[in-house]
DNA sequence: GTATATTATCGTACATCTGCGATAACCAAG
DNA sequence: CTTGGTTATCGCAGATGTACGATAATATAC
C-alpha cells in the first residue's frame, strides 16, 4: 500500500526501503519508544506508556508502526508484553542511513557560492 | 507548527529535530531529490523535475520542505533556480542519526529470545 | 470460574502529506 | 514592452498520521 495516491513504488527499491526507515524514525515518541526499549533488556509496554506524555492507545499505535518497519520485535502474552528491538534490523538500517549520507558527501560540493552560474 | 494535534513539543529537544530531519528522509522522492542535487554541483529545478516521475509542482513542493528541513538550500533567479545540499547541515544530520543508532546499540540486547521472561 | 490487570483494536476527530492542474510570478531574450 | 521558458503558489482531492476514549481480548491470580 503506497503512499498518498500512490507514487512510493516508482522509485528505486533502495530509497523506498530507506524512506519506510525515516519514516519510522518520523516521530520523536517513536525515537523515545526505540530508547526506552534498548536500555532495557525485557520491556513491557507498560513502562513505555509511563515513560511517556501519551495515552496507551497511542503509545500502543506506535510501537505498532516500529513493529511493521522491522525494528522492533516483540510478542504478546496476556497481560504481558516483550517489546524490544530488532539489533539486526538497527544495524542495517543504521548502515544504510550511513551509507546514504556517505554517497551524497562524496560528491557534494557547495555550489550556491560565489562560482554559481 | 507541531504534527498532528500537537505533542511533539512534550519531547526532547533532541529526539524533536532527529525526527525531523527523519521527516525530511520519509520520502523516495526527496531521497533521490537530494542525490540529484548532491551529483551536480550547480543544479537546476527543472533537471529534478526531468529526474523523477513527478509533476513541477509535486517536485517544487518537496524541494521546499527540504529547505524547510534546512538540508537544501538555494536561490531562484527567474528562471533559473539554484538548489544544492547544505553540506554542514548534512553532515550533522548524518552524524546526529549515526549518534542516536549507536547510542541505541550500545544497550541493545536481544530480550526476545529463549531467555525472556 | 471470576476478578484483575494489561494490551490491542475500534471509531472518531483533526491535522498533515501527497499529488496534480491551473494560475501567478519572475527574469531573460527578442 | 511583449514573448517565452521556468519556478512558486493556490486550490482541490484523497490518503495517511496522530491522538484519544471506549471497548474487546487475553493471560495471570485467586
Amino acid at each position: 500500500m503506497p503512499m498518498p495516491v500512490a507514487k512510493t513504488d516508482v522509485f528505486e527499491p533502495d530509497l523506498a526501503a530507506l524512506a519506510e526507515v525515516a519514516k519510522a524514525l518520523a516521530h520523536p515518541a517513536r525515537l523515545a519508544i526505540l530508547q526506552t526499549l534498548a536500555k532495557r533488556g525485557t520491556c513491557i509496554c507498560g513502562q513505555v506508556v509511563d515513560v511517556l506524555p501519551l495515552a496507551q492507545a497511542t503509545v500502543s499505535q506506535h510501537l505498532k508502526a516500529l513493529k511493521a518497519s522491522g525494528l522492533v520485535q516483540g510478542e504478546v502474552d496476556g497481560p504481558r508484553s516483550c517489546y524490544c528491538v530488532d539489533a539486526a534490523a538497527l544495524r542495517e538500517a543504521a548502515q544504510a542511513m550511513a551509507d546514504f549520507f556517505a554517497g551524497l558527501e562524496s560528491a557534494a560540493g557547495d555550489c550556491c557560492g560565489p562560482t554559481c552560474s
